[in-house]
DNA sequence: GCCGTTTTCGGCCCGACTGTTTTCAGTCG
């Protein structure tokens, strides 16, 4: 069982107590230890069968939760949850995630009317019948109505090329108001989340105040949420992204930045670390507990310093060992965009890209690189075109030729060579070896057993020709998850033979996930971050694979792309 | 349910906004 679902299970039973009304404190207890087994760099389920590790030794996990991990590993629930889930529908969880529904709320319904449904909340709010209870009123009805309804379009999170450029649009318009000094994106979007839920942002200056009635009056916002002195929510554009506009003073600017830049167990740790050093911490600064005196909050630098810890990079806040590492001085030196010099995964038109070879190589020039490699699919890929063998060759030919000219870039000739089902490659061994860069990648039969799969791609791995694993999980975000195989032992084959990672830099994929990215460099791999791109603006997503990879805790010289041509020429397998 | 720079018991993170209230509970982030 995968550390996510372990986490989920955990999650969703501290959901359940919470609608029980139980002990806040236990209900945390979970959610920490939910927090802490998602982002964990090894499989749980591993450490839990062997006899020789202690969970115990991970913080957050004591007694209790090791019960309880010990009986999810054996048959996938556990005492406490099964009991939860007696005592209240699973529905009352999807409950949970409407807007404006609390558990307190949800407790209500459930007890007075039995609901159970969506449908049956939809139609008690449009009988009115809610209004029948204590604290409960037509406003009330109305929010929940919408929330549904917002629920139902699955509005619920938005990938991130598409929050990067609503935050574009409201920075500028909003920096635009009289007296505004500035305005700064927060929240997930900071932290690089490949999906964002909502929008934070903050506004300084004098205009701060002004500037969120100018928010809500913008002409793509709309269903104003709230709308105080200090904070006004509202949702944007079509979608219905849900943006929060703050106006922040000056003097706590980066006590905000830092509080609302989360993520929220981040900030839990850190508050309580304050708390044991007499101080407390909350959106305004850093205060002493005894005077009440303000020790920080002007710059985010000053707040981490006053707390004994290096500046964290907002990529790593997600309470995953970033604290501790600040406060030892064990922090990465974290990969900067601007390292990159390739980009080695891209289409043209000989396969389903949209411009040739020249033209990519230009943009990738304009891009500043040194080198590139172009890897259009092959044949198993009818659909998109894909290279057989005879094109393949030809393929590299014509590189050899683009490089004689001397354009300025060098190209390797690539491919994204179909690993078939049965773990083989599309194309055969000899012309492979014609090609200087082979990626190769699932893009069939991604539903295959765990095993299956995990046996396809270890021989793949087999291949002499092949250098990287393109998009290793195959998820698309927001539309399907990754395929499922071991890939704690793919990590480490691929380590041994000097197959490299590739990190995925589409806003549709950033395959691999920041945990997994963790998990395989734990493992001795290798990374390469590239594009995918199928038209020369798409090179341009190359920042979100970077952050990805800083999510991950890698350095530049974890990247393989980073290095210098003739370095990175060298470094690859078939040289 | 977890955890230990005062602790194996007794703590455990902080504030804004809304709605239905006339002092505050619930939700959100």
């Amino acid at each position: 069982m995968e550390n996510i679902e372990i986490a989920r299970l955990l999650a969703e039973t501290a959901d359940l107590m919470e609608i029980g009304g139980e002990d806040g404190f236990r209900i945390r207890s979970y959610r920490n230890a939910a927090s802490a087994i998602e982002g964990y760099p090894e499989q749980i389920a591993g450490i839990v069968a062997d006899p020789a590790r202690k969970v115990t030794d991970i913080a957050g996990i004591g007694k209790g939760i090791a019960e309880a991990l010990k009986e999810i590993v054996a048959r996938g629930s556990f005492a406490r949850r099964d009991e939860m889930l007696e005592r209240y529908p699973p529905t009352a969880l999807e409950m949970l995630r409407i807007q404006g529904l609390g558990p307190k709320t949800v407790r209500t319904l459930w007890e007075h009317f039995r609901v159970s449904t969506l449908e049956d909340l939809e139609r008690l709010c449009q009988e009115h019948k809610l209004q029948d209870l204590p604290r409960m009123g037509a406003k009330l009805e109305e929010k929940i109505l919408k929330g549904i309804s917002h629920y139902r379009q699955g509005a619920g999170r938005f990938l991130v090329n598409y929050a990067a450029a609503a935050a574009a649009e409201l920075v500028t318009y909003l920096a635009e108001g009289p007296g505004v000094e500035l305005v700064t994106p927060a929240g997930s979007l900071r932290r690089a989340r490949e999906t964002v839920g909502d929008l934070d942002l903050l506004v300084t200056g004098e205009g701060a105040p002004a500037a969120l009635g100018r928010f809500v009056a913008h002409p793509r916002v709309h269903d104003v949420l709230g709308h105080g002195a200090n904070k006004a929510s509202a949702r944007f554009g079509l979608e219905g992204l849900q943006v929060d506009v703050r106006a922040v003073p000056r003097e706590s600017f980066g006590a905000a930045l830092q509080y609302f830049s989360g993520s929220k167990e981040h900030n839990v740790a850190l508050r309580q670390r304050a708390q044991k050093m007499g101080l407390t911490l909350n959106e305004y600064g850093l205060f002493r507990v005894d005077d009440e005196s303000r020790v920080a909050g002007e710059t985010e630098e000053e707040v981490y310093a006053a707390l004994g810890l290096a500046w964290i990079a907002p990529e790593l806040r997600e309470n995953q060992g970033e604290i501790e590492a600040a406060a030892s001085g064990g922090l990465p030196e974290l990969i900067e965009p601007g390292a990159m010099r390739g980009d080695l995964h891209m289409h043209t038109r000989e396969s389903d890209g949209r411009a040739t070879l020249e033209e990519m190589a230009e943009a990738a020039k304009a891009m500043g690189y040194e080198y590139i490699a172009v890897t259009d699919h092959s044949k198993a890929l009818a659909m998109a075109n894909g290279l057989d063998e005879r094109r393949a060759v030809e393929f590299a030919a014509q590189v050899r030729e683009f490089n004689k000219e001397g354009h300025g870039i060098r190209v390797f000739s690539g491919l994204e060579c179909d690993i078939l089902r049965d773990g083989r490659m599309d194309l055969s061994e000899d012309a492979l070896a014609e090609l200087d860069f082979v990626v190769a990648s699932v893009h069939g039969y991604m539903n295959l057993e765990t095993a299956a799969m995990t046996d396809r791609l270890l021989r793949a791995m087999e291949s002499p020709s092949v250098q990287v694993l393109g998009h290793p999980t195959g998820r698309v975000l927001l539309h399907r998850e990754g395929y499922t195989y071991d890939f704690d032992r793919v990590a480490a084959d691929a380590a041994r033979r000097g197959i490299w990672m590739e990190i995925n830099a589409s806003p549709e994929r950033l395959d691999l996930s920041a945990a997994l990215i963790r998990r395989a460099k734990a493992a001795g791999v290798k990374f390469t971050i590239s594009t995918d791109a199928h038209h020369p603006k798409h090179l341009a997503n190359m920042k979100y694979g970077v952050a990805m990879a800083r999510r991950g805790w890698l350095t530049r010289e974890d990247v393989m792309n980073t290095r210098p041509a003739a370095e990175f020429a060298a470094a690859k397998r078939r040289a």
